[in-house]
RNA sequence: GGCCUGUUGGUGAAAUGGUUAACACAUCGCCCUCUCAAGGCGACAUUCACGGGUUCAAAUCCCGUACAGGUCACCA
């Protein structure tokens, strides 16, 4: 058969393979420098899996000085949704990715979206058609169908392939006679691999791993003249200059037909590195984490907690190699970029997407964070996400910054906060508006006498805070209660309490709380009406 | 069912043939401090799914079993 003519046939105006490899020439890159890419498609909003599938090819172009690109696959157009692009693209920008050329920031390799590369994949897909490497096949769907079964039945494995795929032999004319009739077809590779045979293939992550050859004629352009995935990626990720091909472990079952498809073009292979999915735990069975399923796995889940994007990127980090954990502890001044991260120590079987961990992380961020910088990113989250507290929040900068203050700048500060909604958990006590009824637990020794005892004849905002603890020991004897902890320990017949039960009463009295931080500073933010306030409603919690 | 990949404590996870199996989170206990936290110390895998084998030496290599995940589309 003439390939060639056979080529000519099926895809009549068609540019010629030279054309675009000479626009789209290879990078001119320094030693060492990686061009990655990521490559979702436009099927809805960004989830935490998409999220870590897009960090891996960003920290591993940027590492080397290289190049992260965000191509659009939407090749599938009937799983397509309105906006899908333009959320990635805001999703993205919201974590804090750098994107070096992209469907918005267009660059020379353009363009970024598959739908609009249609011509290239003709262009290839006759080019692969002439060498003899691919062929038309004119099998409906029902032939299809009824060859699985056939196959099922004879306990055959499945798929296109040897005796069963008939379209291979036929000839130009047959071939000819069908496209005159207006038959619909599609382009299928001409496997020349051998099920039997076995093939070495190196991955990134996962190390070396064999499998049988592809023998399986998959289609390369589907009957709408757009490829599937597998022939798309060798196509764009060649032309585009990708140097490592980052993906999901799902695909790990394919590599030997795309390495077909690769070798058949003669293209060199680029180092693939493959990703297993981040997982949940579900009662003892673990599965992927699903954006369907798990509220925890969209990334607004975590903008509406306000849970910082840096904070999420560190865990990302420690996701991609769980020692980048360690190295930050011990480098607190460094950032994500210092790291060297590397393929070979990332998770083969799957990382369990912890949100515990995470929150963790968020703590640690917070606690080194400067009052100032909380008060103003609160405001932000504040004003996007909770429009009363946003008020509060601007009304009384001078008090939340004093409250953020307390036990911060110390070597080992306060690990109270984990997210941008928190300061309003932590702080609602100070604002008459949110404080409106005590929800905690009476204790028998909670006693409003004592708590004005305390107000009107002993505190005093100005009392350093040696003198201010020293007046609660003060009045600790006059209602039979231990002023020295230690002394309590000892002989607890002898008391009622401790200071350190006093020092509850009034903690519980002004906040609701039993855990706060340091009550010495945090009397300090109430004035005396909010006091008085308080007594009384301390007093009426008690007797109702 | 075929093919591929995993399986280390309550949890995540490190150890890529060689001392008492890191570290983090969680939990519990003790200590410290002027209160709450934080912090310090300690407990928490006589053992790396199970069974064989190779080796002076195995969580690490090989074989088998079990279990789990992935894949077998004109989806990516």
């Amino acid at each position: 058969m003439d390939y060639k003519k056979l080529a000519d046939l099926l895809f009549p105006n068609v540019e010629n393979i030279e054309y675009y490899l000479k626009k789209y020439p290879k990078r001119e890159k320094k030693e060492g420098e990686e061009i990655l890419r990521f490559a979702p498609s436009p099927t809805g909003f960004i989830h935490m899996g998409s999220l870590f599938a897009a960090f891996v090819p960003e920290i591993f172009s940027h590492q080397t000085g290289g190049k992260f690109i965000l191509r659009i696959e939407d090749t599938d157009q009937k799983r397509e949704i309105e906006n899908g692009i333009e959320n990635i693209i805001r999703d993205l920008k919201n974590y804090k990715f750098i994107i070096d050329e992209s469907p918005m920031n267009k660059g020379k390799y353009a363009p970024y979206i598959q739908t609009q590369r249609k011509d290239i994949y003709l262009s290839f897909a006759k080019y692969i058609v002439s060498k003899g490497r691919a062929y038309p096949c004119f099998c409906s769907e029902e032939e299809i169908q009824n060859m699985r079964s056939i196959q099922q039945q004879k306990k055959d494995r499945i798929g296109y392939y040897g005796q069963y795929a008939k379209c291979r032999n036929l000839t130009y004319e047959e071939i000819e006679s069908k496209i005159n009739n207006g038959e619909k077809f599609v382009i299928r590779l001409k496997s020349q691999g051998d099920f039997n045979k076995k093939i070495i293939f190196n991955d990134l992550v996962k190390g070396k791993m064999e499998f049988p050859e592809n023998d399986i004629d998959h289609i390369l352009l589907k009957s709408d003249g757009l490829p599937p995935y597998a022939f798309a990626h060798v196509v764009d990720d060649h032309l585009m200059d990708i140097t490592t091909i980052t993906r999901a472990d799902e695909y790990v079952s394919s590599i030997p037909y795309h390495l077909e498809i690769w070798q058949a073009f003669e293209f060199p292979v680029p180092r693939y590195a493959h990703i297993a999915p981040l997982t949940k735990k579900e009662g003892t069975t673990i599965r992927k984490l699903s954006k369907r399923k798990d509220p925890e796995a969209a990334v607004s889940y975590y903008s509406e907690l306000g849970i910082p994007v840096d904070a999420v990127r560190l865990y990302l980090a420690t996701l991609l190699n769980s020692d980048f954990e360690m190295w930050y502890m011990q480098n607190p001044d460094k950032t994500i970029k210092d790291f060297e991260f590397k393929f070979n120590k990332m998770s083969v079987g799957g990382s369990l997407f912890d949100l515990d961990k995470l929150i963790n992380i968020s703590k640690v961020y917070f606690s080194k964070k400067k009052a100032e910088d909380i008060y103003k990113e609160t405001l932000e989250y504040t004003s996007e996400y909770d429009k009363d507290f946003y008020e509060i929040v601007k009304n009384n900068k001078d008090k939340l910054i004093s409250f953020l203050n307390i036990e911060r700048n110390i070597p080992r500060p306060r690990k109270d906060i984990s997210c941008y909604s928190d300061v309003k958990k932590e702080t609602s006590y100070l604002f008459k508006e949110l404080f409106t009824e005590y929800q905690i637990e009476k204790k028998p020794f909670y006693d409003a006498n004592i708590l004005e005892d305390y107000f009107t004849n002993y505190y005093n905002v100005n009392d350093t805070k040696e003198i201010w603890f020293s007046k609660i020991k003060e009045l600790c004897p006059k209602y039979g209660y231990a002023s020295e902890t230690k002394d309590y320990k000892q002989s607890p017949e002898k008391y009622k309490g401790s200071v350190s039960d006093i020092c509850e009463i009034i903690r519980v009295a002004m906040t609701g709380r039993t855990m706060t931080p340091d009550l010495y500073e945090i009397l300090k933010l109430f004035t005396n009406d909010q006091i008085k306030d308080r007594i009384k409603m301390f007093n009426e919690y008690l007797t109702k």
